[in-house]
DNA sequence: GCCACCTAATAATTAATACTTATCGTTTAA
DNA sequence: TTAAACGATAAGTATTAATTATTAGGTGGC
């Protein structure tokens, strides 16, 4: 087997009959002539046979002739190969997995997605939504490139990055005698119902901690949840982002004493270099949602 | 447009990653780890993203894992092109075309080329047969890459390589009182009715010339003269080798005076490189036919 | 026919690149 | 804890590719 053959040489033949002239062809190729000449002859040494006539003009040879278009095809593909890595390699495209939890994934994403993908219109977005545990072990296990997620407990797998805080508050009916308080102490919710739901063991290492303990719903589905407390069935809490906004009967009151945040962060494996195109998707979401209140 | 990658490097890559260590690669390549590392490195840094993780083990990136299929490709590709150019290089393989008047074709090549096709199990051949004069404008039209005809006019493109003579001699019916004799002389072919052909034109300018141009028969086409011949119609001269040997009707009488002979000749381009393919088909040509008497 | 002119080949030199040897720092496994 | 394996790094060398300057070979104009 013959040593390999330098894409740039093959460029100089191709460039070479193109221009019909040694001399054109090293002017478009920002080289000398001789630089030409003699990669030429290296190569046709190489090869065992000359690829241009030698003596009179320089014409092909019936194997010039024959290998010209095959080192088309392999510069073609090349440069197509290279000109796609090269793509996936800054960025400008790519696929991007991401995980989020679900208020996350349909109140924040959905307009910064927009954005990115005006931003970066070859990269292709995959959004998962799932809970907050859930999440880190989509990252931790390589299903996902990126999560976004409540931050609740360590592992040495993955690295976290702050981004925002969400205000836990009390949720219920519009016409709740707790309804028309600006901030409520958890004292105020002694006897209420508590539904509790996947967000509730935020306060379980608070002073509103037995309130939790005492409640006998549960509930994990949040349109179950939501109607639930339409119905009037009784209250809940829950971080700000996860309250729907837009629902006319229920109403969202901040907590006070405690005051309870949820910590919601980017995460990614520690061990795993991100695809550049996760590393654009990284950046982007920290540019946009670090420090940011909401 | 990025700059070109090298085959050579990319091919380490692929090394690397098949071995799962520099070390192996490099033992497998015939260099030191460093000279890959390095290499590895380079790449890394034109492309502007890491193809291995750095730090712990040898793994790929996520970049990594995309691009290597993609070099195993190009690199499968050279492969192939470059060992498809270095066959019709060495002339192991490719196409001739050959063009030789009837005589040879049907006398002199079937076992030649037999034996060429079995030397040279991938070169393909196409064999045309047509007069003299045709074949020399078949070979310097470039229809053809060689011919072998008969030599009677110099044309300074092409170039002539002498092969082997073939004598004239009278042809007729066995029956005939001509056909006892062990050679003749022209006195002795006066009175006869002369058919010319094709190859009459050999005796005009030898003694004999008067004969032919007293011929009043001509008949180009071969079949059609050998059954005039067969039917008593007359005689006719004709080199040996276009003299149907197996015909049991005609015999073939060697002329003696004049002596008068056909120059067989290999014949091509003076200009044009022959492919490797015909160059090796030039070359069993002249070693199996110069200075051959048939 | 001779002379300019264009082109490619060659020679000498320099720049760039690829590789080697030697060494160091980590990590892994005994 | 040490030895072994591995990769990174540094320094030096060899190889390759490019430059400039020059030569040689045709071609066309006069």
């Amino acid at each position: 087997m013959i040593s390999d053959l330098k894409i740039q040489q093959l460029r100089y033949v191709i460039m070479v009959v193109e221009e019909g002239s040694f001399h054109s062809a090293a002017r478009r190729l920002h080289r000398t002539q001789p630089a030409l000449s003699m990669a030429v002859r290296e190569l046709e040494q190489r090869l065992g046979q000359n690829l241009f006539e030698r003596g009179s003009k320089n014409r092909l040879t019936p194997f010039g002739e024959y290998c010209v278009p095959r080192f088309r095809d392999l510069v073609g593909q090349h440069d197509r190969m290279a000109n796609d890595v090269i793509n996936h390699a800054d960025g400008t495209q790519g696929h991007v997995h991401i995980a989020t939890v679900p208020s996350v994934a349909s109140r924040i994403m959905p307009a910064l997605l927009a954005e990115f993908i005006a931003r970066f219109p070859d990269i292709n977005i995959s959004l998962h939504d799932e809970n907050a545990h859930y999440v880190c072990q989509m990252v931790a296990q390589g299903e996902v490139d990126l999560g976004i997620t409540s931050i609740w407990q360590t592992n040495e797998d993955l690295e976290y990055a702050h981004l925002f805080e969400d205000k836990i508050g009390v949720v219920c009916r519009r016409d709740h005698i707790l309804a028309s308080c600006e901030t409520l102490g958890w004292q105020s919710l002694q006897g209420e119902k508590l539904i509790r739901n996947g967000t509730s063991r935020l306060l379980m290492s608070t002073a509103a901690a037995q309130l939790v303990e005492n409640s006998a719903f549960y509930i994990s589905n949040m349109i179950s949840l939501i109607a639930m407390l339409e119905a009037g069935a009784g209250i809940t809490t829950l971080p700000r982002l996860a309250f729907p906004e837009t629902n006319a009967n229920l109403c969202f009151v901040p907590l006070h004493d405690p005051e309870v945040v949820r910590r919601i962060g980017l995460v990614k494996t520690i061990n795993r270099t991100l695809a550049p195109a996760a590393q654009a998707m990284q950046a982007f979401l920290l540019e946009k949602l670090r420090h940011g209140a909401e």
